[in-house]
RNA sequence: GGGCGGUUAGCUCAGCUGGUUAGAGCGCCGCAUUUACACUGCGGAGGCCGAGGGUUCGAGUCCUUCACCGCCCACCA
């Protein structure tokens, strides 16, 4: 052995050594047939960039289940992904082409559809030699991307299913729309944002209506009232009312409806149902007209008189100045507080827009899933998860399908006048045009489970449902609840067993990684500098799941040294063992093993509890202090007396088996170990050993 | 407005179903230097376990109230 350990040169060797075994792929374990499944499907790494410490992550957690697994005798599969990331992508592309000067709106849909898949071609080779830099022990062969052929014919069968059972409808109704992006989001998708404003108490006839967007206003023709409300007793609902309003007089009429609070400012209200879901919900109730204000790039229409064309923050302080002028202001409340719902990826305001899209029944789908969660079918780690997603299952709203964006799933859709056509293919006659949306990119991934699966003769039957789902906590709706629901509906059987959510990787002072803080993590960076294996076990000590972990250099730089340890102790063993031979042990080493054992039963206990972070924390401890700093100085005596024979065996033993242990943690050095070890039924390679008894 | 999580050594965090002197890593302070390893070893300092109350023979650990920090969800014009 070398007198250090270079990580560079033996993790690039011992990555090519595993490839060559074939055992990533299950079928090629020895004994595959006799194996019990255990499988996790990968996160789909987005293909839009380069690693960051989050997929290091995930990829270090799943590689140690499943290395685990692996070595307990398991069929063991970790399915790898790519995905489009449909949004998510374009949002970056589009920021590339801004920075270039361009505009995605001076460009062909074909065009920019080229150009964004070249771009994630090459980003997905990236993402694939940095995902084996960690040590990834995936099955490359199985290797599914959310654009693939296949994977697009299952979502269509989802979508014609659900279409078929009524659950997915066409629907003209309120949506998220952001003016920057041009596209609908879905709830999920907006964040809210705190904002200080003005509020205008206008004289709306002889009531008083309070708003913070005047803007919106125009076509406001209803007031409506809560129908307890002792104050306006004398308005009867459908009474007409003529009043002046901003660019002349109107006719407004009355409606009562019991969404109104009482207590907010005097009452009553006008509605806007065209940018507000609050008075969308109102006016179908009351069967209202709606009237479109604001267009889809943020400007006032030819409602808004001497004001269309104008942006609206432009607007509103020209159009205040004109209901000054006419008296219509009674007052101006100058801090209002309030929150308004924002883009989350560009921070533009969100303007609510009416739009014909599609959607998908929630209600329905959740029901199953819902019952599920609360039998227990599904164990969530760490376990408060549970109420979470349960509370939010139990609230759903119908989910918005359509995205206008080209990066994605063409919705299978074509229209006819009234005629409606699901289906890549159009029927024969003439005159059918297609729908130019495109999925939102959860629809796809919400069906990956069984999508990946069944992209491989034979697999859907035998590694579905899926043992375990590990992914970010921040995705639980976005993601895993989608999972459960669509995997449900499609395949009836709960898509996995287990969910392992954990947090973010934040920063040693606690802070959230970002580029403009400067304090991101590359882990290819520390890879290079420490090692996979230093970056992996700094990753998962002292990781809780759920909770967020702090992570710095310093850190890492311990268990570089931990690495070294490990090379040094090894070699010290390996220098003493030349002429090593199998004798029976003396009582004094014989303890040593037994203590080792008892430690190994504790650790096995930790990983089928998913407790890593402990079991690595347990396996480091004794590996330093017990083995280190006590049996190998004890043995150096006996190395030199009449007991080395037994000595020899000691060392080899808790030698060997402590690099099985900490194997799943640190896969490359205890590999290039195991392969020195002048052990007896040496296996091809490490990965396929068996895990201490 | 509702919900969830956190508060333990200077820093980052463990501490499972309550049980002898509360743990780890990093940091700090001594000592050791032809040792497998200085990317080291040995030794050490450092904690009324956020605050109050309760249950118990016994509580970081269970109950309760409060304070502060963080997160999530929600249509208040």
């Amino acid at each position: 052995m070398d007198k250090s350990y270079n990580h560079k040169e033996v993790e690039e060797r011992i990555y090519k050594l595993w490839e060559d075994t074939g055992y990533f792929n299950p079928d090629n374990l020895p004994d595959a047939k006799k194996r019990k499944p255990f499988c996790i499907i990968m996160p789909p790494t987005n293909a839009n960039g380069n690693l960051h410490a989050g997929h290091a992550l995930v990829i270090t957690i799943e590689d140690i289940m499943t290395r685990y697994k692996r070595m307990k005798g398991f069929k063991s599969l970790w399915l790898p992904g790519l995905d489009h990331a449909g949004f998510e992508t374009q949002v970056v592309y589009e920021r590339k082409l801004e920075k270039e000067g361009r505009s995605r709106f001076k460009m062909s849909p074909e065009d920019l559809y080229r150009e964004i898949l070249e771009f994630t071609n090459s980003n997905k080779s990236n993402i694939k030699s940095q995902t084996r830099k960690m040590g990834a022990s995936c099955d490359w062969s199985r290797e599914n991307f959310t654009l693939d052929e296949n994977i697009i014919k299952t979502v269509y069968e989802t979508f014609k299913k659900l279409y078929e059972a009524k659950l997915i409808y066409r629907g003209k109704k309120i949506i998220n729309w952001c003016p920057k992006h041009q596209t609908s989001l879905s709830d999920l998708e907006t964040k809210d944002e705190e904002r200080t404003e003005k509020l205008y108490y206008l004289k709306y006839g002889p009531f008083t209506i309070a708003t913070a967007r005047p803007e919106t206003k125009f076509g406001d023709k209803y007031v409506v009232m809560h129908p307890k409300d002792k104050r306006y007793k004398d308005y009867k609902e459908g009474q007409k009312i003529q009043l002046e309003w901003i660019t002349g007089p109107i006719i407004a009429t009355v409606i009562k409806d019991e969404a109104i609070d009482m207590e907010f400012g005097t009452g009553a209200m006008t509605i806007t149902p065209w940018h507000d879901p609050v008075d969308f919900e109102i006016a179908e109730r009351h069967n209202l007209e709606k009237d479109q204000i604001i267009d889809f790039r943020g400007r006032l229409l030819s409602i808004a008189g001497e004001f269309s064309g104008m942006k609206i923050l432009e607007a509103r302080p020209k159009i205040i100045e004109k209901l000054q002028a006419k008296g219509l202001v009674k007052k101006i409340e100058e801090n209002y507080k309030h929150t308004v719902k924002t883009c989350y990826k560009c921070n533009s305001l969100i303007e609510p827009q009416i739009k014909k899209q599609w959607f998908l029944k929630m209600k329905p789908l959740a029901k199953p899933a819902i019952k599920a969660i609360e039998q227990d079918k599904i164990k969530f780690i760490p376990k408060h998860y549970k109420k979470i997603i349960l509370h939010w299952l139990k609230n759903i709203i119908d989910w918005p399908l359509s995205r206008q964006i080209v990066w994605g799933i063409p919705i299978p859709v074509w229209y006819k006048g009234e005629e409606v056509f699901i289906g890549e293919n159009p029927p024969e006659e003439l005159g059918w045009v297609r729908e130019e949306d495109t999925f939102d990119t959860w629809f796809s991934s919400g069906q990956w489970p069984f999508a990946t699966l069944k992209s491989k003769e034979g697999d859907f039957k035998k590694f579905y449902p899926t043992d375990v789902m590990e992914t970010a906590g921040e995705i639980i709706f976005f993601w895993v609840a989608r999972m459960i629901m669509l995997g449900i509906y499609a395949t009836k059987k709960i898509p996995f067993k287990t969910v392992y959510l954990h947090g973010l990787v934040l920063d040693a002072k606690g802070q959230k990684m970002s580029k403009s803080k400067g304090n991101v993590i590359n882990p290819l960076d520390i890879t290079d500098k420490y090692g996979t294996d230093a970056l992996r076990i700094g990753l998962v000590m002292g990781n809780t799941p759920g909770t967020s972990l702090s992570s710095d250099e310093n850190k890492i730089r311990g268990f570089r040294n931990f690495s070294t340890k490990i090379w040094n102790a090894s070699r010290f063993v390996l220098m003493n063992l030349e002429d090593y031979k199998k004798v029976k042990m003396t009582a004094k080493d014989k303890k040593k093993v037994a203590d080792f054992k008892k430690k190994a039963k504790e650790i096995t206990k930790l990983m089928d509890d998913y407790k890593f972070y402990r079991a690595a924390e347990k396996i480091y401890g004794y590996f330093w202090h017990t083995f280190c700093d006590k049996i190998i100085e004890e043995s150096k005596k006996d190395l030199a007396g009449e007991n080395r024979a037994s000595a020899q065996n000691m060392l080899l033993e808790i030698l060997s088996g402590s690099m099985k242990i900490l194997h799943p943690f640190m896969p490359f050095i205890t590999e290039e170990i195991y392969q020195a070890l002048p052990l007896k039924n040496k296996k091809k390679s490490l990965i396929i050993e068996d895990w201490p008894k």
